[in-house]
DNA sequence: CCCAAGACCTGGCGGC
DNA sequence: TGCCGCCAGGTCTTGG
């Protein structure tokens, strides 16, 4: 489900919700995540009053004061909004319960996401402190791709869905970015002009931009925080369309695989 | 260091 | 209808 603008999106959902309200603590139904969910978090949690909910990539973070709740969402999670009292489904690992009777609810079908506690620097735990730039911030351009980018053979794609090289490009918006920036997703990172990568840090940027703007991609259940569904998947080009012509040029689009991701491209813009 | 594949999970879909 | 294999928005870990 969520890659950048979904998890942008669901942030942007929650924090009126929450910032600056206490929280009662937590309901953990399910504690095996990809990490085990910390023991005592609900008196970690309790009673303390929620600072901040940023992002970092796609982990937000909730500053509670002595301490970060980072939360990812893996590829199925979701968080919303709900009355404590409504009961949970199967799936519902993790309740976050705020002062005056509403929860945030975790959910998590695949359970590839996590809810971990850091008492220091969130920059300075493990998972965090080795992620590259944020796509939308002043660090990223196509300067650092290419640096990046040297002496590499793999392929673009791959380089750019690593979290280290940049955060939050997922498989939809990779595919998405490379083709409105006219890159053959199989061309070894490394033989891949400085010029181009210029084109294709902006093509990241605007469909990262354009995605947030809608409320995210909606593929099957995807709700933000506060349960209304994203529009971008209106406005995707490539992704979920193989076979069928591109908007540009009409060419079946086509697809294979990197890395074992599905990777969907026009053969004649594409090079 | 670089790269590909495996691992972790559940659910939905197409095919037989 | 039932079962089987494959696919899915992520990313850390392992092995060559």
């Amino acid at each position: 489900m969520p890659e950048l603008p979904e998890v942008e999106t669901t942030r942007r959902g929650l924090a009126p919700h929450l910032v600056g309200h206490r929280l009662d603590g937590a309901s953990v139904r399910q504690p095996r995540l990809r990490w085990p969910v910390p023991e005592g978090l609900s008196s970690l949690l309790a009673g303390r009053r929620v600072e901040h909910l940023t992002r970092r990539g796609k982990y937000l973070l909730l500053g509670v004061g002595n301490g970060t709740l980072l939360i990812h969402l893996g590829m199925s999670g979701s968080l919303q909004l709900v009355p404590a009292d409504t009961p949970a489904q199967r799936h519902d690992h993790v309740d976050l319960l705020v002062e005056g009777g509403t929860a945030v609810r975790f959910t998590d079908p695949r359970r590839f996401g996590a809810v971990l506690w850091t008492a220091g620097a969130p920059s300075e735990h493990p998972l965090l402190a080795q992620l590259g730039p944020e796509p939308l911030g002043p660090a990223f351009d196509g300067g650092t791709l290419w640096q990046r980018a040297r002496g590499r053979q793999v392929a673009v794609k791959a380089l750019l869905m690593d979290s280290h090289v940049v955060v939050g490009v997922g498989n939809i918006y990779a595919n998405e970015a490379l083709f409105r920036s006219r890159i053959d997703p199989r061309r070894a990172a490394g033989s891949i002009s400085a010029l181009r990568f210029q084109r294709l840090a902006e093509a990241v940027r605007t469909v990262l931009t354009e995605a947030i703007e809608q409320g995210g991609t909606t593929l099957r259940d995807f709700v933000a925080g506060d349960g209304r569904p994203g529009y971008f998947q209106q406005q995707l080009q490539v992704y979920g369309r193989a076979g069928r012509p591109c908007v540009r040029c009409a060419t079946a689009l086509r697809e294979v695989r990197l890395g074992q991701r599905s990777s969907v491209f026009c053969p004649r813009c594409q090079r």
